[in-house]
DNA sequence: CTTTGTGAAGTGATTCACAGCA
DNA sequence: TGCTGTGAATCACTTCACAAAG
């Protein structure tokens, strides 16, 4: 009755919302405190139009005669894409890959904390790498629970990684990036990014990683 | 003068051809030997309409009544997507992502062969991590011409990844997939891939790693 | 004068629906 | 009968162009 949409947002339009909000980090550092669509459309490689277009549908951020502040601009759109708050995730797989990502220092950059790792092997169960904790595999339905962890990062082998998929979506996960191949639907919602090489370039142009 | 295009192929139809062709690759390994767009369509999920539109794009290979040959289509779709080749590539920066990856089953799987890794630490030069020898970065130039490298993975910290790209773009690489941030553009056509944690859940949906 | 925000126009992608083949 | 391949129709997205605001 009251949650009425005013306009029809095109599929892409998020995905450069990401493009502008990189470029505006970029443009931060630099001390520019201020920007044209014109100018902006330079760096991210749309068109003003598109890129007033793009806003638009969120609300008006810009004044005319002035452009865009680039602070405001920024941190709008961090509320947009949903990154002006922490995520908490799960690692499943503490293998090489696994650990390597658990140190990796990108993800909390982007305000994904690792709350908790699983893995089958005793000899890691109750050990920490880079800070965090790592559960028994059995014990992941309990732990994502009660952690209220929404996002799982799977480093399983291939062959486990199905279901390993479906429990996480089971204790209630709801989004999955994978860095294993997995069969394309999964049918609750549930979201599952596949980080998967794929070739980009001479011409041939697919994404690297998709989301279904 | 003989270059001549027959349609105009939608820029998303390439993306979609490799889901079918995951799609189909489970397909086979069940057994199954033939099957329709509609059923395709269920697991794929796109449209049967849509899945038949995309294969003309590049030739008629279902047969009227009877669907595709699951083998013969999947095949037609390694030679459209360029993954019936060896890609050779080049890694640099052996920190702890790095060795990880250099470790990594998946790549060698879709043909992605590391022939080469790169550091500046003198401790790792000389050395191989999973038979992969690690030069000092600055040979990169000479060694990625003389293998014939065609695709960077970046590994380093995010503060000189920047001149790290530019290197490879000078050593005449043609693909990068970088797992720092980058500035959106790169001028010279290189497709700059950047694994890029973002988020795409509770109707939030952009895609997490994207080309540019 | 500069630049936004936006309806209208134009372009591109998807779905429809059916002729034709197996 | 079953299903592909494909023009025609529909739907979605982008660009144009300009009124209004600073």
């Amino acid at each position: 009755m009251s949650g009425e949409e005013k306009k029809r947002i095109p599929k892409t339009t998020v995905y450069r919302l990401s493009v502008y909000y990189r470029a505006l980090s970029n443009l931060e550092e630099e001390g520019v405190d201020s920007i044209s669509s014109a100018d902006l459309s330079e760096i991210a490689g749309f068109s003003a139009a598109q890129i007033r277009k793009d806003l638009t549908y969120y609300g008006q951020f810009g004044r005319p005669g002035r452009g865009y502040v680039v602070s405001h601009l920024k941190s709008q759109l961090r509320t947009i894409l949903g990154i002006d708050r922490d995520w908490s995730v799960a690692l499943v797989g503490v293998g090489r890959l696994g650990r390597a990502l658990l140190a990796y220092k990108g993800f909390r950059k982007q305000n994904f904390i690792i709350e908790a790792a699983f893995d089958n092997d005793p000899e890691k169960v109750g050990k920490e790498f880079s800070g965090v904790r790592v559960y028994h595999q059995d014990e992941m339905d309990k732990v994502i629970r009660s952690k209220k962890i929404e996002m799982g990062i799977v480093t399983v082998p291939e062959e486990v990684a199905e279901i390993i998929v479906a429990k996480l979506i089971d204790a209630g996960i709801k989004a999955i990036l994978s860095f294993a191949h997995l069969p394309s639907i999964f049918s609750n919602g549930i979201k599952v990014n596949q980080v998967d090489l794929s070739i980009e370039m001479e011409g041939l142009s697919y994404y690297l990683t998709h989301s279904k």
